[in-house]
DNA sequence: AGGCTATATTGACACTGTCAAGATAGAAGT
DNA sequence: ACTTCTATCTTGACAGTGTCAATATAGCCT
C-alpha cells in the first residue's frame, strides 16, 4: 500500500551490527510514527528501539532530531510532488479539471496526515538555514503548483490584469488555511469542509473566462 | 505598553509563601516567554523560577502544561476580541473600511506574535475536550468576525446567492493561510505579503456591490 | 483557640536529546 | 594476506523535562 515504508528489516540478515540501510529504515519508521502519534509522540530513543538499534545510532545519519523531522517533512513534499506531477501530465482532462483535482488531492493529503502536514509547513523547518534539501524540494513542489496557473494564463483564460503568481499565492493561502483549519479540528463538521471547498472553487471559477 | 503583563510581583510584599496572585503572574510570564522563545522554549520549571516559586506550584493553578498553554492561547483571543470589538463599534467609518481594518489588524497580530498565534490555532487546543473556556472565547471571537459579513448582507451589499457565513469562512481561511505562511517564513519577503493582502482584498471587493 | 482548606514545598521517577569514549566490521591500500 | 582506515554502532553519562506523592505553611471560618 505504501511505498514510503520499504523494507525496515536489515539488508543482511545475520550480521546486524551494521544495519545496512538504517537511514531509510529510520525515515520510514519516523513517517509511520509521526502519522500515528504526532511529532510530539516521536522520540529518538523509542524510534531506535522500534528499528532495533541503539539510542545513539540515529545520530550517524541525522545531525539531530530537527534534521530527522526535516527529512520526514521532505518525504511529504515528495509525495505531493508526485501527485501534482501526475495530474499536470495527464493529457486526458481539461485544465480546469486538473486544477480541481490538484486542490482536492492537496486537502485530502493534509487531512489524511495532519501531523506530517503541520511539520511540512512548520516554522522550525523554514526559519533555520540548515534544512537545505528540504526547502529545495518544497520549492519544487510550489513551482509545479504555480505552473498550473501559468497554463491558465497561456490558454488565455485569465483577465489581462490578473497576475498568475499572485493568483497562485492567494489560492494557495486559501487552500492552506482551509487545510489547517480542517485538520486542526476547527471546522466542526466534515460536511461543512466539503461545502466550503466547493464554495471556494466556484468563487475561483468566477474569475476566469469561460473556456468552452 | 502591555496590559497583558500586570504586576508580576506578589500582592503582599513580605510573606511570600502564599504568592497572592500566582495564577495571573504565571499567565503573564508565560505569554511573555512564549512570545519571546516559543512554546517549545517554555518549561514549567523555568517558568516557576522566573516567577520565584517552586517547581510544582503552578500545578495548583493549572492542571498540566497543556492547560497553561490553553490559558495563554485564550489570552490571545481576548486580545483579538478587543480589537474586533473596537473596529465594529466605531461609528465613524464605513463598513468596507471596518472590514479592511479588521483584516489588517488580524494579520498584524499574527505576524507580531507568531508563536502565540500558532498556539491559538494548534490542534492540541481544539481536539481535546478539556479546554472548554478557551474554546468558548475563541468562538466568541469568530462570531464577532462573522457579524461583519452579516452587516454586509443587511446593508444589501451582497448578491442574493451569497451566504455570509460561508463567505466569512472562506475569507477567514484565506486570512489564516496568509498569516500562517507569513509568520512561518514561507513567503520570502515582507513586501510580497502586503502586496498579496492588497490583492486578496481587491478580489473580495469584486464580489460586493458598489456601496456609493 | 482549633481545625479546614487552599496553597506552596521538597523528593522522587521515568523520560527526553545529545555528547564523549570505546567497540566493530567491512573496504582500501600495500 | 595483513594492516590500516573509516563509517557505523555501542554503552555510559549528564542535564533537562513533566508530573506524582507526601509534607509543610498560612490564612479563613467557626
Amino acid at each position: 500500500m505504501d511505498k514510503l515504508i520499504p523494507n525496515i528489516t536489515p539488508a543482511k540478515e545475520s550480521a546486524n551490527y551494521h544495519h545496512g540501510n538504517l537511514r531509510e529504515a529510520l525515515l520510514a519508521a519516523s513517517v509511520d510514527i509521526i502519522r500515528k502519534k504526532g511529532t510530539q509522540g516521536l522520540s529518538l530513543r523509542n524510534l531506535a528501539e522500534v528499528v532495533g538499534v541503539s539510542r545513539t545510532a540515529p545520530y550517524h545519519h541525522f545531525k539531530d532530531k530537527d534534521s530527522l523531522l526535516a527529512a520526514v517533512a521532505e518525504q511529504g513534499f515528495l509525495e505531493m510532488n508526485a501527485f501534482f506531477h501526475k495530474v499536470i501530465e495527464n493529457p486526458e482532462i481539461p485544465l480546469i479539471q486538473k486544477l480541481k483535482q490538484a486542490l482536492t488531492d492537496y486537502v485530502q493529503f493534509a487531512v489524511a496526515h495532519p501531523e506530517q502536514y503541520e511539520l511540512m509547513f512548520g516554522r522550525d523547518m523554514w526559519q533555520e538555514e540548515n534544512h537545505d534539501a528540504f526547502q529545495r524540494t518544497a520549492k519544487d513542489c510550489f513551482r509545479q503548483y504555480v505552473q498550473l496557473f501559468e497554463l491558465f494564463k497561456e490558454e488565455g483564460l485569465l483577465e489581462e490584469s490578473e497576475n498568475p503568481l499572485r493568483l497562485a499565492q492567494i489560492m494557495w493561502a486559501t487552500l492552506h488555511g482551509l487545510a489547517k483549519l480542517a485538520c486542526d479540528g476547527i471546522f466542526g463538521k466534515q460536511d461543512d469542509l466539503d461545502d466550503i471547498i466547493q464554495y471556494a472553487m466556484s468563487r475561483f471559477e468566477r474569475t476566469i473566462k469561460q473556456p468552452k
